[in-house]
DNA sequence: CAAGCGTGGCA
DNA sequence: TTGCCAAGCTT
């Protein structure tokens, strides 16, 4: 029998209550545009990563329509090495959007937020419950691996989120606003620091004793097998990476021949994707962050 | 909708 | 050492 929800939730928001990290986005002097900013760079990207690169942004651009106003090589050259730096351009796309169609303020609608350039159905519940303190179904690889054990009794969440899952975890979400952004915070928590996908802490885990995994004696991941492992060595997104580092490192336009990768195919295949995904502009003397 | 998209740290 | 993993989104 899994624990109730109401149960599961207790135990979590107590837990959460005396270790919840300290981390900048979650400040009282936070905005909701800081909330957003930090929400688009931990997709996929570690907190330790983020927070100086954050704490930069909103020095340099605490206003969407600071950073609509900003050099798009600026923007790419701040992003550093978060990785995936199209997130950089669709963040000055949303903030372009929020300025142009929002007066310059976040929008609290779940759908508005929805509709912004980089903000799917995560990031804008996670805003929702955040940076406005109302109830917002956040289901993230945090929450999705906590319900999946604690619930379900799995080692791990199916490899894609299934609707099913979603209703689900909607259904834990409780009814009042701050009680459901509370939820929100303390799960995900409880999820990054404690059940963790490598080596869970049971022995801090405010849940243990409900936990229909931890009950069942830690069964296997079923999907183990199946998910896909990340190629990487001599990969196009590898040589994508060579080319930005180059581009953010340079002052100038860089010949492609100084780019220094081996494949010379794969480099103007990866160039020309670049190109084409407004990462990189081609001018005469070589390639150059877009202006 | 499955695939593509960066990067670095850790078990 | 190297595969796995990290607050996903877009097409």
């Amino acid at each position: 029998m899994p624990p109730s929800p109401a149960l599961l939730r207790e135990r979590v928001c107590t837990w959460f209550a005396d270790a919840a990290r300290d981390l900048p986005w979650r400040a009282p002097d936070r905005t909701p545009w800081g909330v957003l900013v930090s929400e688009v760079m931990l997709q996929q990207t570690p907190v330790v990563r983020v927070e100086p690169v954050w704490r930069e942004w909103m020095d340099r651009w605490p206003r969407p329509a600071d950073l609509a106003a900003a050099a798009t090589a600026d923007v790419l050259r701040a992003w550093g090495r978060l990785g995936y730096p199209r997130r950089a351009l669709r963040l000055q796309d949303c903030a372009r959007a929020i300025t142009d169609l929002h007066d310059g303020e976040v929008p609290q609608g779940f759908d508005e937020l929805l509709a912004l350039p980089g903000v799917g159905a995560y990031t804008a519940g996670a805003v929702t419950a955040f940076a406005f303190g109302r109830r917002a179904v956040v289901l993230d690889t945090n929450v999705r691996r906590v319900l999946a054990r604690a619930l379900d009794g799995d080692a791990l969440p199916h490899p894609h989120q299934t609707v099913g899952e979603v209703r689900r975890a909607e259904a834990v979400v409780p009814g009042d606003d701050a009680e459901a952004a509370g939820w929100a915070a303390a799960s995900m928590e409880l999820g990054a620091l404690v059940c963790t996908a490598r080596s869970p802490r049971c022995g801090e885990c405010p849940v243990a004793d409900l936990c229909v995994w931890r009950l069942a004696g830690f069964p296997a991941d079923e999907h183990a097998a199946r998910r896909r492992t990340q190629a990487w060595a001599g990969t196009d997104r590898q040589c994508r990476g060579r080319v930005m580092a180059a581009l953010r490192a340079a002052d100038g336009p860089v010949p492609r021949e100084a780019i220094g990768w081996p494949d010379a195919a794969q480099l103007d295949r990866a160039l020309a994707a670049l190109v084409e995904d407004h990462l990189a502009e081609q001018t005469a003397e070589g390639y150059v962050l877009p202006r």
